[in-house]
RNA sequence: GGGGUCGUAGCUCAGUUGGUUAGAGCGCCAGCCUGUCACGCUGGAGGCCGCGGGUUCAAGUCCCGUCGACCUCGCCA
């Protein structure tokens, strides 16, 4: 071994012994030319190395010639600091190693940025330089998190006899979904491999197998735009069992959940997690998958708004359209004329809002250059509906229940969040249940899954199954932490016939669902017990543990927004050789 | 595909109504300093102002295009 110690391990105890450390040249002090201090650094902590020629220890020109991020060895003998001399904010700050011995195991370049201390460079040098941006102790600590994350999972999931099964990368392209990453075949010209979106058909073919109850640390792929909680590569904590109900598998969740958060935050979750409904939370919240850290819920007033006298207020309660609003506590001296009429007004326009109205309570009255359309008993209904008090600020969109949702939901994250209304080192998790089992695609003028194609319609909904398909619940749910959706799932299909209705609900035809699914529909016909599941977005979940509001910080390796690689260089051209094996002709040369 | 922010020294940034020699802090290099630990002091080097075009007597600054990073809407069963 190069050390007989880390640079993290050294106390006092350990004055007198002879030690040998290796690690990195953190920083460098040179007070004059007989006596170098150097603080050493590895994962585990720094320690500070001292080369003087006054007593024991020995300098010489190489120690004069260390720069920052050189790589050493030293052997030296760990002694007390003297009075007044330690340092407090080093673990290892009462003692030194007066250095007997150096070896200079390898040189290094000037860092393009700071390791620590100094502003972040901007991102892409971070990424390109990510060897020296993971030195980091911020970064550093998220990717030892994720692995303490990674292992109790393993660790509550091995005790509750669940296998950890593979499943292939390489799998069959399904054009439901997001768009698939290709891979193609050298041997079948012609033919493609997709890499998998998710491991959802394998694993409920494992449970046909009788393998019942499944997990596993999945890598899945979905060529997506990206966002800062997105990337084109992502890791699920995929699950599975059979011969359960929804509640065995919101339970075993919670139970996961608070095992994971008190192992490796110490946080205690109360259990079981509150439960919701999709439809309770898009009328309180705007959102299916709501910040619960704080309240300020959306309060419909579409009511009173048919009767009022403000056109716009009238002509959409009378065209089916929805009113609805926010109350902002002591919000009437915080949110100036430009801030309502420029800024917030723009921010719910980026959600196809037209206009947000508002109003301040002040002596008992609303005040605002609508309030005169109001009568004085309208306005005492709507400060009563909104729990309005003297200084409260009223706003209001006024648009189809869609778009209210979505501008309301979005202006609520963000005062709530500007106005500091919960703690963000906070944690709420909550389960949001009974999603739609589809929605109505008008563009392509057929349903889609919601969830996905296999997810099981609640049987109280069965008779709207052929009249209302909208109306049908499916029995899925998500679990939602702070306003990210941290886990979806749903209770699957279990019976080819109900497979088969749902396919025809979705359009697809029994031709195609055999030719797309035909190995999961048969797989169905051989005996599968009933199952349920969910997959938990690994990544988010660590994003969320360590603080973080952007994915790419808990990613050793991660892309950039157009899901460039700057490190490697990835993607890029092959030769003409690998495209000719591969029987593929590239028709738009890459710009340069 | 749409909207927005940004790109000036190795890094983070400033740069006025277009004006003659483009600055600061940190880092880097050299010298000094025997108890520093964000060491200190003195001196120095370092610039395709992302790239291409245009307007102008004159462009880091104005216009058009383009590349890249980030945020976001759509998208993500």
């Amino acid at each position: 071994m190069l050390r007989t110690h880390t640079c993290g391990e050294l106390r006092k105890d350990h004055a007198g012994q002879t030690v040998t450390l290796s690690g990195w040249v953190h920083s460098y002090r040179e007070q004059g030319r007989e006596l170098v201090f150097v603080d050493l650094r590895d994962r585990y902590g720094k320690t500070q190395v001292v080369f003087n020629s006054d007593d024991d220890s020995r300098i010489d020109s190489l120690a004069r010639r260390l720069r920052r991020e050189d790589v050493i060895r030293v052997i030296g003998e760990v002694r007390l600091r003297g009075e007044g001399m330690s340092n407090s904010k080093l673990a290892t700050g009462e003692i030194e190693v007066r250095v007997h011995q150096l070896v200079l195991l390898s040189r290094s370049k000037t860092p393009p940025f700071e390791i620590e201390g100094g502003e972040l460079p901007n991102e892409e040098l971070r990424l390109k330089y990510r060897f020296l941006d993971l030195r980091r102790p911020e970064l550093h600590r998220n990717i030892v998190l994720r692995h303490q994350l990674t292992q109790a999972v393993r660790e509550f999931f091995n005790e509750r006899s669940f296998l950890e099964i593979e499943t292939p990368i390489l799998g069959r392209s399904t054009p439901e979904g997001a768009r698939d990453y290709l891979v193609p075949s050298r041997v079948h010209p012609g033919a493609f491999y997709a890499l998998p979106q998710s491991p959802q058909i394998y694993k409920q073919i494992l449970m046909v197998a009788g393998f019942d109850r499944y997990y596993q640390i999945a890598r899945c792929f979905r060529d997506e735009d990206l966002r800062a909680d997105r990337q084109p590569e992502f890791t699920q904590i995929d699950v599975e069992m059979s011969f359960v109900e929804r509640n065995d598998i919101l339970s075993t969740i919670d139970g996961l959940v608070s095992f994971v958060m008190k192992k490796v935050r110490n946080i205690d979750v109360p259990t079981p997690l509150d439960r919701y409904t999709y439809r309770d939370v898009m009328e309180r919240f705007g959102n299916d998958k709501p910040d619960l850290r704080f309240g300020m819920e959306i309060t419909d007033i579409t009511d009173l708004a048919a009767i009022c006298e403000f056109g716009v207020f009238k002509a959409v309660s009378s065209s089916g359209g929805r009113v609805r609003g926010l109350n902002v506590k002591g919000g009437a001296e915080k949110y100036s004329r430009r801030l309502l009429d420029v800024d917030l007004k723009n921010f719910v326009g980026e959600y196809g809002a037209k206009g947000l109205a508002y109003m301040k309570v002040v002596a008992g009255k609303l005040e605002s250059t609508i309030a005169k359309f109001f009568t004085e008993g309208q306005q005492q209904s709507i400060i009563s509906r909104m729990q309005g008090e003297e200084g409260d600020l009223l706003l209001f969109v006024a648009d189809s229940w869609k778009v209210t949702c979505a501008a309301l939901a979005a202006l609520r994250n963000r005062i709530g969040k500007e106005q500091n209304l919960y703690d963000p080192t906070s944690f709420k998790c909550i389960w949001v249940v009974d999603f739609p089992l589809v929605t109505w695609n008008a563009d392509e003028g057929r349903y889609d899954a919601e969830h996905h194609p296999f997810c099981q319609p609640n049987p109280e909904d069965a008779e709207y199954l052929k009249t209302d398909p909208g109306k049908v619940r499916a029995d899925s749910y998500d679990l939602v932490v702070n306003g990210y959706e941290a886990a979806s799932g749903s209770v699957r299909i279990h019976d080819s016939e109900v497979q088969q209705m749902v396919f025809d609900l979705l359009k697809i035809n029994s031709e195609e669902a055999e030719l797309r699914f035909g190995f999961l529909l048969e797989a169905l016909r051989f005996g599968a017990p009933p199952h349920a599941g969910i997959a938990l977005g690994l990544d988010r979940w660590v994003m969320l543990l360590a603080g973080n509001d952007n994915i790419r910080e808990v990613i050793a390796f991660p892309k950039t927004q157009k899901a460039a690689d700057m490190l490697t260089g990835a993607p890029s051209t092959v030769d003409d050789r690998q495209l000719r094996d591969l029987h593929i002709e590239v028709s738009e040369p890459p710009k340069t």
